[in-house]
DNA sequence: TATGAATGAGTATTCATTCAT
DNA sequence: GATGAATGAATACTCATTCAT
């Protein structure tokens, strides 16, 4: 039973040195990061780290857990939902508000990393970008097939919805006003627009 | 003369070493490459590089050049052209095809550090970002009394807009096959799903 | 009694951490072994270790008892063997056979560490070199006087014969193929060159 | 020309650091003393040596040379001394006194590390110990063919006799009195030693 | 008494920057 | 101006030792 205590120290002491090490890469991104700093924020020695995480690099591949729940946790799709503009509608207004600040500084330093170093890139596209494209796609199929959706490529179709709301979020993390101070209903209009166009169709008229 | 020579000697080494550290850092990242990598990439000494550059972050912003002209020296709208499925075709069909391989490496590094860098964010955000978002605001200010494109909020639409492009460059960054071999026809596929919205209309039937 | 059991307990765990501790040092040496490694080689948490010995040098100077067990167990001189040739064929074939795979690992790292750190040469030298040389010395002397070996300087031939054996096993210990395959018998040959000279005589033809 | 000059410069530089760090190596051994140490022993940077040599090992490798150019150099057997007992008194005289205290340093350190680790222990059996066996393995099979020395395994005898020279540089090292006051006489009587032989013959009586 | 997690001092190595030539 | 060797601050990681359980 003491083994049983032990594991949930660990646990909790790990999840502490994640949450330290979240807001210290969030600030300082990974490289501008010490162990120190971490080890500081978190309140704890140096070497400590090393009882918990193989390197500094396991730390940051640690965090990728949240952004992967992020979007396994929670399916995009349901299959009740048939209705296109409800998905869109869920994908823009719930996910905006999933991300919390301290999420936003994952995101940021995760996404920067990724940029410049395959070991970060691979993990992410799989565990996080395709885990979030794939039911969407499967679900624009489907939809094109009930005339729903406009059926052609659903496979770039996912992408471009992806992109957009990836696309909010970076502008939001490059210090972009408007977007800084967006809420779930702003994210409601964009879905609209994605949903119905930004033509006025002439038909309408 | 002489003097005019050296100005112009200077402004070639200049560009020369630009782009080998464009090369170097798309490859390795700001943090990961060595002033000693882009002195070896571009031929010449390290101590060199001190007479062009004041240091290594200047190198980077340096790099901001090509990513303003590319908003700045094309301009996105176009006076003549009030059509709104014209403008988006041209933002994204053009536009994609600007980013070269070389270009997409400086895209890659500039986020990466403009992500945990506000050094970079804010040069970055005003030089680059919002040059692209004014006008394309402005145009759709326009088109939208017009009557061209729906009226609500030209500053979310613009921002929308633009994080889609950048989103799908993003997704292409982090390496989602479907948009690495993505061209310009792909982009008016995408181009059309903004102007016309992704579900079919009732009405239309 | 069960004070007398804890004392044969404590006296067993201590062979037993000793005994994985010579094979742990004699394949990493002293600095490059850790605690842990012994800890983990002899079954044990590593903070038992402590329970036992002071410190990781205390270990090093306990695995000289083995060695000065080697010269001083088994005295190198036997009063009734007053024959030089003898004398010279025990120490080398003798002492030899000793040097099991487990002592050449302690005497490996113990000389490793004795010739760069004062704590350790200093016992090594008097726990076991002198130990080994002084009856040497004297048996050296009183055959001297009755007339068995040449007379000049028993301090000298006795570290002579010393080097002589130290240096094979060096030898061994270095990886020379020849001293690794070396047996008794090699050894009695070495002894018989030592007693007998390495010239052969003119007289003797 | 320049280059001449730096060339001759860096030897000088490479020189002096060994210089400092066969000091601090035979003061502290190999793990006990640090970059720092030596960088402070040769008054420059740590970094500098670092511009000299690739790391911490290669210093140490590198002091391989002065050892292997005492065996090398100056060769043991000289085609014109077919004398056994010339022989030894050479090997024993003269390799004896090239042992400066410096040199001793460096067979300090070098042994000790060789004794633990392989990727010392082969490059000083190839590059210091075998080239000084093979020659006189070679002469020792010449003079037995000619009858000057006993003819049984030169491969045996050649490392017999190198046994006893480590073996005695080992007692000096490790603190024996006696040898650490040995001269050239003193290893003079030792190379008669070996050549005639501990024992007193009684045909010699 | 045994455990093993926490500690934090210690170190090899890197690299942006300087400056004598 | 160009060079590239010298600099030394900075940092991830190790590991002997302690001590609460």
């Amino acid at each position: 039973m003491s083994n049983l205590l032990k594991q949930k120290t660990m646990e909790l002491r790990r999840q502490h040195i994640l949450q330290a090490a979240a807001r210290v890469f969030g600030e300082r991104g990974f490289r501008g990061a010490t162990i120190h700093n971490i080890a500081e924020a978190a309140g704890v020695a140096d070497g400590t780290i090393y009882n918990v995480f193989a390197n500094k690099a396991d730390i940051l591949l640690s965090l990728l857990d949240p952004l992967a729940t992020q979007t396994t946790g929670k399916p995009l799709t349901n299959p009740t939902s048939a209705d296109p503009s409800a998905l869109l509608e869920r994908l823009f207004r719930e996910r905006w508000e999933t991300f919390t600040p301290e999420l936003l500084g994952v995101l940021r330093v995760v996404l920067s990393e990724a940029l410049v170093d395959p070991d970060v890139r691979a993990p992410l596209l799989e565990r996080v970008i395709e885990p979030a494209i794939h039911p969407l796609e499967r679900e624009l199929g489907v939809m094109a097939k009930s005339g729903g959706v406009i059926s052609s490529d659903p496979k770039l179709i996912s992408r471009t919805l992806l992109a957009t709301f990836l696309g909010l979020l970076l502008l939001r993390l490059l210090g972009d006003r408007r977007l800084e101070r967006a809420d779930a209903s702003t994210m409601g209009k964009i879905a609209d627009i994605l949903a119905d166009g930004l033509v006025t169709r002439p038909s309408e008229s």
